[in-house]
DNA sequence: TGAAATGTTGGGGCG
DNA sequence: ACGCCCCAACATTTC
């Protein structure tokens, strides 16, 4: 009789899991998770918000077919090893992740486990296609997204990406001492900072396929036209559910394969599951990703340190609307439109030359769907710093932006509701407002909303400067 | 998956 | 009628 754990890491989800198919197809099983204490990054606080109750819903689905998910806290190259030799487990399955601390643990744990005679099996739980499996015809790996991506779609027509197993109906569990999800203390306590965001999200596998069907139905054949406007709900807000696996990019991308090709709309929106995939095949491929910029010249960029403006940036005081508003967005439910990522970041690294890196980490902590591979990329992309980067010279203007992305400043509205009195052409540029203005919008400029903590157009200069100094380098 | 500076064109006002 | 200027609108180049 085969004994297998099933250990869950960014997987929680039943439908589309070949690790806990096979091991249900083979026998009993002890369904796993570890809060890994020992190994890996430290978890940001949205995102221990958003995985306790992800593991909650999981562990209700085990339990409704019969087994109990397992939780522990720890070291999983101690507890899993030890799980083994008192339960008499003979296989150990998980789904892969691939960064270089989970790669690292990973390596150890399989050949400290096949030592003490455990099969091990890893499976591919959360991407399309492997980050060794794309490959072009010289070189390593893509550099590069549209051939990156055009590699894929052709590698997809020559074998389609594996049809989702169907969630098992029972699952024969075995049962062992654990902690309760509780002990995890992933939820925030003094102060309860995640109130806000219990209204904006539903969590769990069920609720991410209904998410998706529910943009899949009719948002996405608009996405092309609404998704860069941040007041629209024109996403599909799919990217926690992604990150934590409830729901994988193999579901998503067999739910609409009939019609790839047919729909701009629908194109479009696949080839953002793309990026995600990319971010994975660069995180994977270039050494030190995650902690350095990628083209080696920006190590001599000058960078400031400024904690003031840096915490004006992150409590949204910057002066600038549609800066100020994402970064509220973002604090009050713990996610951002795509857009005014770009925006907030160009602000932080182009108008106050604060260095990616604390972005990056502020964007960890705060973001629901903070995720290793895609975090370090999008940074390193606005920074210039990445694969295929945005050219240095690439400068967002927060006024422009918001201008032709929120034009009639609802977005603002929503977020920055001190300006939402202030007429549409004034909303992204309150400094410009008449004294009347002002009155009749009932603000006092530096007193109820700041001031521009910069000049963008000198600041624009500026950061031409700073990166002309390391072009050629 | 920018924006600003610079160049070009063409209509209208005007002497 | 014509040339000249202004400038908006659009295009191209540059950062």
């Amino acid at each position: 009789m085969q004994k297998t754990i099933v250990w869950f890491r960014r997987d929680l989800r039943l439908t589309d899991h070949p690790a806990l198919r096979k091991a249900v197809d083979n026998g009993k099983v002890l369904p796993v998770f570890i809060l890994d204490t020992a190994n890996t990054r430290p978890l940001g606080g949205a995102t221990k918000w958003w995985l306790h109750h992800s593991l909650a819903s999981l562990a209700k689905s085990i339990e409704d077919r019969g087994a109990k998910l397992h939780f522990y806290a720890g070291d999983p190259l101690k507890i899993i090893p030890e799980l083994c030799e008192k339960h008499d487990i003979s296989h150990v399955y998980w789904g892969r992740q691939y960064f270089p601390d989970t790669i690292k643990r990973d390596t150890q744990l399989k050949a400290d486990l096949q030592n003490a005679d455990v099969e091990v099996e890893s499976f591919n739980t959360s991407l399309l296609r492997e980050p060794w499996e794309i490959a072009p015809k010289s070189g390593p790996f893509y550099k590069v997204f549209t051939p990156f991506w055009g590699a894929c779609l052709e590698s997809f027509k020559q074998e389609t990406p594996n049809l989702p197993k169907s969630a098992p109906s029972q699952i024969d569990g075995l049962s062992a001492d654990s902690a309760d999800l509780a002990k995890l203390d992933l939820l925030p306590t003094k102060p309860n900072w995640a109130k806000g965001f219990t209204e904006h999200w539903e969590i769990g596998e069920d609720a991410a396929l209904k998410r998706f069907r529910a943009f899949a139905e009719d948002r996405i054949y608009k996405y092309n036209n609404q998704r860069d406007l941040p007041a629209v709900d024109g996403t599909s807000k799919l990217s926690p559910h992604l990150h934590f696996g409830e729901i994988s990019p193999r579901q998503v991308y067999h739910e609409v394969a009939d019609e790839m090709g047919t729909d701009k709309g629908l194109d479009t929106y696949m080839k953002e599951i793309g990026w995600r995939e990319f971010g994975y095949h660069l995180i994977y491929h270039i050494e030190d990703f995650a902690t350095k910029p990628w083209k080696e010249q920006f190590e001599n960029f000058t960078w400031d340190h400024d904690d003031a403006a840096f915490k004006r940036w992150q409590q949204g005081q910057t002066g600038y609307p549609i800066v100020d508003a994402g970064m509220r967005q973002l604090w009050q439910t713990g996610w951002m439109h795509n857009r005014v990522r770009m925006i907030v970041a160009s602000f932080l690294i182009k108008d106050l030359f604060i260095h990616w890196k604390e972005g990056e980490e502020w964007f960890w902590d705060t973001l629901v769907d903070a995720d290793l591979a895609n975090n370090v990329a999008g940074w390193q992309w606005v920074a210039g710093s990445g694969a295929d980067a945005s050219p240095y010279f690439r400068v967002f203007n927060p006024i422009t932006q918001g201008e032709k992305f929120d034009p009639k400043g609802q977005y603002i509205r929503e977020f920055v509701p001190e300006l939402k009195d202030l007429p549409n052409d004034l909303i992204h540029k309150p400094w410009e407002a008449k004294n009347s203005d002002l009155l009749l919008a009932g603000i006092e400029l530096g007193k109820d909303y700041p001031k521009p903590m910069v000049d963008h157009s000198k600041a624009r200069k500026e950061a031409l400067d700073r990166y002309n100094a390391i072009k050629d380098q």
